[in-house]
RNA sequence: GCGCCUGUAGCUCAACUGGAUAGAGCAUCGGCCUUCUAAGCCGAGGGUUGAAGGUUCGAGUCCUUCCAGGCGUACCA
């Protein structure tokens, strides 16, 4: 149940009936005084008609039924509506139940994209934690999601790669590292003339389709992608080889590209490249911006692959939907692909096309995070670290515990701790890397909320309940019982928002908030020591709370544990 | 130069897209474990939301002009 659709949905019913318009504005109520929801619209609506807000209010409050769901709606201020929610409704609101997309769509997400010559580092985890919360949220949702690993596959760089692999055999060493194989082919490339020229080679027999190269590449392909897929399964993200769709899957269907563009004018040559120019990419100068998609020596950029891809995604898999998860500094990037897409044609089906951008991770000095030796952090070192910290604390708070078993808990929690750390900020905004701050265990992290969730467990173990006798639903009857089931009941209005904008933080929030309300009704209410219909319902409040908060976190892609 | 983004407590971040007294965590100080896990709870201090104007019932949020920072801006992705 999205209680905010439905209030708004009422609310704007009766704006139509008193011949009023405008949006409700629902949202959860500010303060506690103010009740559990709150609707803003009705000022800006009486503004609009020049009636007196308070009294257009009251003709609100006299035309909506919202009998049985309400159990009180007052104005307060200039013309609010606070309404508090009737706890037989409440108790009914399904908590813990994902509300489903009527109908579903088709939603293709493109994410995480790390590039193959390079090993992934602290930069590729934010496109490919988010990427893989809202996918999960999409999926929860009932939507068919298409995950689209658009890896950096092709390219020059791969020349050098090809030829040094070729050169040390796929036997070394440094294969295990890639970045020390790569440093080692770019030495080659850089001292050795003759080198350099078969490297060169080997990029156009690639691009060419000579067999002995193709057989490379592929070789060299599926050893990064290894390194990759090792890294996914740590972090526990949904992505597998059948997600790959890199760039060099496009290869084909560039020459069609340029042919499309030109069919349609919208191809002009400039200093021997072929662009695309728009109108809406001038300056207010005059000058204009070209969308460069063919180089002067014929070779194709990004922007050709990405509109390839655009054809690929609208037509052939029918998305409604597509959503990128890439770096803000691609803004304009995906501002002038999606126009040149739309003029020529290339999204067939309308779909959405959504660039969700995310910012850069900052070192502490506010520049571009790297380690002291200036190289960037490697996710595998990132996420090995976090769990040693884990680790650690495990050991502190649970002495008896077996190593084995310390490790396995310290890998729920270091990994959900970096996860949380990243997800739990807005997406827009560059942050600050803080190896303490992103591996906390305190306060608004991921270990809280798991902590909240073992504590349900725990009642359950030592009280000896039988999860599965206790009754679905619950009357909520203390406040802080009321606190707590309002804030189960609001799942669904988190979820939406988040599927809708694409910011997993607000699932962050939210996930907080409820661990917090639980762990405030865990000190004010005794469940195990009070007894007949109070001990019940508390039992069930605890066990929603333990189902919404398991269900959550694994939309946030964090697992939980049993016990900590 | 032009464009996009950012500027909120000592630090790191929120603020449901214009709503009521700007909220959390960390850090600091004080209280709470013979009672369901103290990775917790309760409390205190800490703010001219970069600056100045403007729009209106109402502005951290919108507009204008500044200031500071980041990024992008023709053949990298």
């Amino acid at each position: 149940m999205q209680i905010k659709a439905m209030l708004s949905k009422r609310i704007e019913q009766t704006f139509a009936v008193l011949g009023l318009q405008g949006d409700a504005l629902v949202q959860a109520a500010s303060r506690p005084e103010f009740g559990d929801y709150q609707a803003n619209g009705v000022m800006a609506a009486a503004k609009r008609e020049k009636k007196n807000p308070r009294e257009v209010a009251q003709q609100v409050i006299d035309h909506l039924d919202l009998d049985g769901i309400a159990s009180q709606i007052e104005i307060a201020g200039p013309g609010f509506l606070n309404f508090t929610l009737d706890p037989i409704w409440l108790a009914t609101a399904a908590p813990g139940q994902v509300s489903q997309a009527t109908p579903p769509a088709t939603i293709v997400v493109d994410y995480s994209a790390p590039n193959l010559a390079k090993e992934m580092h602290v930069g590729h985890l934010r496109s490919t934690i988010i990427g893989d919360s809202i996918v999960r949220v999409l999926e929860a949702q009932g939507h068919q999601v298409l995950r689209q690993n658009h890896v950096g596959d092709w390219g020059t760089q791969f020349g050098m790669l090809l030829e040094y692999l070729q050169e040390s055999g796929e036997s070394s060493d440094q294969l295990a590292d890639l970045e020390t194989f790569y440093r080692s082919a770019k030495v080659r490339f850089d001292e050795d003339e003759a080198f350099q020229n078969r490297a060169r080679k080997a990029v156009v027999d690639l691009q060419s389709g000579a067999e002995y190269a193709a057989l490379q590449w592929q070789k060299f392909i599926a050893i990064s992608m290894s390194h990759c897929q090792d890294i996914y399964d740590r972090l526990g993200v949904t992505l597998s080889p059948e997600h790959i769709a890199g760039e060099s899957r496009y290869n084909e269907a560039l020459p069609g590209v340029i042919k499309a563009l030109e069919n349609k004018g919208l191809l002009q040559e400039s200093d021997g490249a072929q662009c695309v120019f728009l109108d809406e990419f001038k300056t207010k100068k005059g000058d204009i911006l070209p969308v460069i998609v063919q180089k002067s020596d014929g070779g194709y950029l990004y922007a050709t692959t990405d509109l390839a891809a655009i054809a690929y995604r609208t037509s052939e898999l029918d998305a409604d939907r597509i959503l990128y998860c890439t770096d803000a500094r691609q803004n304009l990037h995906f501002k002038q692909i999606f126009a040149v897409a739309r003029l020529a044609g290339f999204n067939a089906n309308q779909s959405s096309l959504e660039h969700l951008p995310f910012g850069t991770m900052l070192g502490a000095d506010g520049k571009p995070f790297k380690t002291r030796s200036g190289d960037i952090i490697k996710l595998a070192d990132l996420l090995r670290e976090a769990e040693n910290r884990a680790l650690r604390l495990v050991q502190e708070k649970n002495p008896g515990l077996e190593l084995q078993a310390a490790r396995k808990l310290s890998k729920i929690i270091g990994i959900g701790a970096v996860k949380y750390g990243d997800l739990c900020k807005n997406r827009t905004s560059d942050y600050v890397f803080d190896w303490d701050q992103m591996i906390s265990f305190e306060g608004n992290t991921s270990p809280y909320l798991q902590y909240a969730y073992t504590r349900v467990r725990s009642i359950f173990s030592r009280g000896e309940i039988e999860v599965a006798t206790l009754p679905s639903e619950a009357i909520a009857v203390d406040e802080p019982e009321r606190r707590l089931a309002v804030t189960l009941a609001a799942l669904n209005d988190t979820l939406e928002q988040v599927a809708a904008e694409g910011y997993p933080h607000y699932l962050c929030t939210y996930l907080y908030e409820l661990a917090t309300r639980f762990t405030q009704f865990y000190e004010a209410c005794p469940i195990l020591k009070s007894t007949g219909e109070v001990k019940t319902r508390r039992l069930v409040l605890a066990r929603q709370t333990a189902d919404t908060l398991q269900l959550g976190l694994s939309l946030l892609g964090i697992d939980t544990p049993e016990r900590m």
